[in-house]
DNA sequence: CAAATACTATACCGATCGGTATAATGGCGG
DNA sequence: CCGCCATTATACCGATCGGTATAGTATTTG
């Protein structure tokens, strides 16, 4: 295992774990077997290690995602992808789903938020896009697809913190569950 | 205004606005016009600011949804009025109701959550308790109640946490949506 | 083989962290 | 008027914060 490699797993684990502000740069180099100037060798310093930790995650998520997202007219079957999506990823990934999680609900202000920010940003415009598309056969959704879209994903967040607490169990059919739910708010 | 009074209104602010770890104590009295000890002798300690800040507002709060959550088997009556609780705090009072959320969603094993946390519990437990009386009418519920609470609760939070950020707004209109979408996951 | 480059450790930086010892101030009851 | 108690400021504590100057050791490249 590389030096490298090392420290973003560990720091990824202390920031899921206790909060990006709560784990100092010396217990991660610790937690790796490191010291310091290796770690601002590679990273430069606490916000890049971070921005390096999301940036891969993300990349490979949000491509995922973006396969899912590749409407063909139709919406139920797009929605369900991009949830199954969502709930593999979780499940595979619960580090990370919880760092993501927890930077995503912090404050505005904070580094934690604005790093994660542009990346749900990605997600928005992926699954709006989605929507938009989906006008031409359901009519009733235009001029609301910016709030459908932070609607679902703001759902499948939900669930999937359920998830990650044992509220829930991120299976089919929950997936189902979701989507007929999520339905039913459009059609009526 | 007392000082003591003048710290938690800062010390709130400060939390919701940058986060619970990255705003010192220094930073806080600053805010108030008013020295270290001065702190220390009302609060005892950091943590301990947090949770009067956190005491007060949800002992407010949770007795309005106490007073909501009694059931009177009308299950669509009292999850409406749950709703209201929720939007209508949120409206109030943005500043708690964005620290709250980001607390709730900070890891388990941080300060934050740990403050919260007896005080969500407190929540589902009035949620659970209201699904578990309902069952009597509401048979297909039972051995869900759990389930149920979460996923209500969690709702809640997720349309709270869109309309802190202006992607919904949490009026009577989105009461309605939200009650009818849940009642469509119940029941099928 | 020489020189450059990548990597990593020791030891340190000033700033800030949460918290406190001491003492001055003020109001209030006897 | 005296003594008590609550409140507040000055000045400080050791520990930790994020970050770095310097130098050593490999490894690679010419």
């Amino acid at each position: 295992m590389d030096t490298r490699t090392e420290l973003l797993r560990q720091a990824e684990k202390l920031f899921a774990q206790r909060g990006y502000d709560a784990v100092g740069v010396q217990e991660i180099v610790d937690a790796a077997s490191v010291t310091k100037p290796t770690l601002y060798h590679y990273f430069g310093s606490k916000r890049g290690l971070l921005e390096t930790i999301l940036g891969d995650e993300f990349h490979f998520f949000n491509q995922l995602l973006r396969e899912a997202a590749y409407y063909q007219g139709d919406l139920p079957l797009t929605l369900r992808k991009i949830a199954i999506v969502f709930f593999e990823g979780a499940r595979r990934n619960p580090v990370f789903f919880r760092l993501q999680l927890a930077l995503w609900f912090a404050p505005r202000a904070s580094e934690g938020f604005q790093v994660v920010e542009k990346y749900h940003r990605e997600q928005f415009d992926l699954v709006e896009k989605v929507f938009t598309q989906a006008v031409v056969q359901h009519g009733n959704m235009r001029g609301k697809q910016r709030a459908l879209a932070a609607s679902f994903i703001g759902t499948l967040h939900h669930y999937v913190g359920l998830g990650l607490n044992d509220y829930a169990t991120l299976d089919a059919q929950l997936v189902e569950q979701v989507i007929k739910q999520f339905q039913h708010g459009i059609y009526s």
